[in-house]
DNA sequence: TCGGATATGTCAGTGACTGACAACAGGAGT
DNA sequence: ACTCCTGTTGTCAGTCACTGACATATCCGA
């Protein structure tokens, strides 16, 4: 049902957009009412970020698994290469969603929130690997930043992998901060 | 009329809670009609994060006006350094203001959603001073992340000055992206 | 005094979302 | 077969954010 509910949706908000479908329109071309579709997901938005869950899960196992010899930023290098495979294999549900999404503020908004969802998810797979509280909120932050960073030059030129665009990515942060950062205490 | 709409908003959301305030409850305690409030504001959000103007232009000009030694990162370090006294000068006004966005899921979404368009306008001031487009995202959305986490250091902790959580965080950003680089191409 | 711009009031309407209750289906135990 | 239980859906009424259209008032320069 929520697969078939996520379905309408998405035809629906590319056909006509986003603000000009309603949600009973929504439930009727899933063949059911609109208070049912309320009860699978708690507004019109959420329905295109569903698996947010399963992306913390798979950031946080992979973080967890890490290479116990790497700092944090290589840790978050090393993660997010760990889960581009799913990444890609989500890719034909994740990219007609992302161009409704870009042309609507609603949703982009949602999506911000998302990603400081994931933001805090992160950090907090950090620390349970042992980095400090501040130091943990910090790189996951920039890390966020960074890899947002990456997926957008993926999405403008698939013909360099997500992991390509990811070590330019950090190569550059690298450059960025060796000359923007005050002198070291 | 603006500032007694913000005013009787601010009130009711700390009095009885975002989601148990009206825009007919905020009107009336100005003095003036729902509709009134609508042609003031877009919605009951927006009457929070006034102001966002100002403050894209009180960016925009100092990164504008950084000196020309410096490099991007620390361009920001710098501005964000210059308008200190412009964020002390609005506490009084945030800070409830603040309270009552980290308790309202709803606010917080849009507060992240001004602060992409800060992130967004940091970046074509950064453009504007001759730094490549890639590299200049890249920086605006590091740097909003320093700043960002910065800025909650210094609400936690008011003692020390925000130049002060700014320089510390940069600082932890070198330290950070140091180990997390791979091999310079 | 007139004409025009600007701010506000009034009213009706759409649509997102919620709560309460009924109807229905399937499964487990008797 | 009967019953109980649980989970899903339909139905209905209601609140509230937000919008468009139109009327009214106020004020300011010509």
């Amino acid at each position: 049902m929520r697969r078939r509910l996520q379905k309408a949706a998405l035809e629906l908000y590319r056909e006509r957009g986003y603000d000009r479908t309603t949600a009973a329109e929504i439930a009727a071309r899933a063949g059911v009412t609109e208070r049912t579709f309320f009860r699978h997901f708690p507004d019109k938005r959420e329905v295109l970020f569903d698996g947010e869950a399963a992306l913390h899960a798979a950031l946080s196992t992979a973080i967890a698994e890490a290479p116990a010899a790497l700092g944090p930023m290589e840790v978050l290098l090393w993660t997010f290469r760990s889960i581009e495979r799913m990444l890609e294999a989500n890719r034909p549900f994740t990219e007609p969603a992302r161009e409704v999404i870009a042309c609507t503020p609603a949703l982009q908004e949602r999506e911000l929130a998302k990603a400081a969802s994931t933001t805090a998810a992160v950090a907090a797979a950090l620390q349970r690997r042992g980095v400090e509280a501040n130091l943990a909120t910090l790189a996951a932050g920039t890390g966020m930043a960074v890899f947002g960073h990456a997926a957008r030059a993926w999405i403008e030129d698939p013909s360099l992998s997500l992991g390509t665009h990811l070590e330019r990515a950090f190569g550059a942060l690298h450059g960025l901060s060796a000359t923007g950062a005050p002198t070291p205490r």
